[in-house]
DNA sequence: AACTATTTATAAGA
DNA sequence: TTCTTATAAATAGTT
């Protein structure tokens, strides 16, 4: 262990700036969601690295932030209504259907907002651009993710009735 | 003091949500540029925010304004074109699911969010753009909704189980 | 704007 | 890669 005050220069090691580019990255959009999700306001990150083959972009999943963070801060009475008046077969119809389509939303959202801001940035033209698409990987991990707090949320509600 | 670990939802007191956004944009900007320096790679941050009268860049305000000078200086024709290219290459992924109604409805949304946020960006009417940026919230409803549904989902699920 | 008790992020190591 | 853990760094609540 012994970890030591970073030093801020570039990294010369391949795995350890490699290493640390993923955790690092992970942090920053942690922090800028948060930021977006917490003080309402609108954020924009992108990140070009040689190691993804796509630049990542953190465009406005800021609105399902801002909708998990409004989810979370519902009165539990609500939630538990809510849960009430539901039949188990259908759920899962629609569970999956939901899911589904949220990823989708959120796809073409990034699609989109990727493919203007690439050629904005870059001045490239469409076909090259189209080629550096968001990688869909990273938004099925947002969402994961979320899915992961919801559960993770109306699991300890619950605890804390029973 | 006695901290509390923060509760990830939209802070609603006026002047504790100012006071952690200035807390955490700065945060945000160090980490970004850290990430940066240590790892040598490309990244952007964009802050748009009501206590801001123009939006906060990272690296730098003139890089962006000259990449999106660009942009502006495209041909309508061009233009015009790139946006077929997109909705033509996002209405293929769209046929795929079951919802391309909604789906339609979304993308539009999205080419707008779009233009708007270029807008803020250029300094273009931000007062106008400001205003429009408020119509994601439309948008978050659309996605909440969505939500909703998982969470009543994972409500039921939890309870056959029981 | 400063101060710290805590939480949170993360460098190293496994 | 993923996880663990000791420590550095960020920051919520307070002055």
């Amino acid at each position: 262990m012994v970890r030591k005050k970073v030093n801020l220069a570039h990294i010369t090691d391949d795995a350890t700036r490699k290493s640390t580019f993923r955790k690092r990255k992970n942090g920053l959009i942690k922090k800028i969601s948060e930021l977006s999700t917490l003080c309402g306001i609108q954020a924009c990150l992108i990140i070009y690295s040689c190691w993804d083959s796509k630049p990542f972009v953190w465009p406005s999943i800021d609105g399902v932030n801002q909708a998990l963070g409004r989810f979370k801060s519902m009165s539990e009475e609500e939630q538990a209504k809510r849960r009430m008046d539901q039949e188990g077969f259908i759920q899962q119809r629609i569970e999956k259907t939901e899911r589904k389509l949220m990823k989708q939303c959120l796809a073409n959202r990034e699609l989109e907002m990727t493919n203007v801001m690439f050629k904005c940035l870059t001045g490239e033209s469409s076909v090259q651009s189209l080629n550096k698409m968001v990688d869909l990987n990273d938004l099925a991990w947002v969402i994961k993710k979320n899915l992961k707090e919801i559960e993770k949320s109306l699991g300890s509600q619950r605890n804390n009735k029973n």
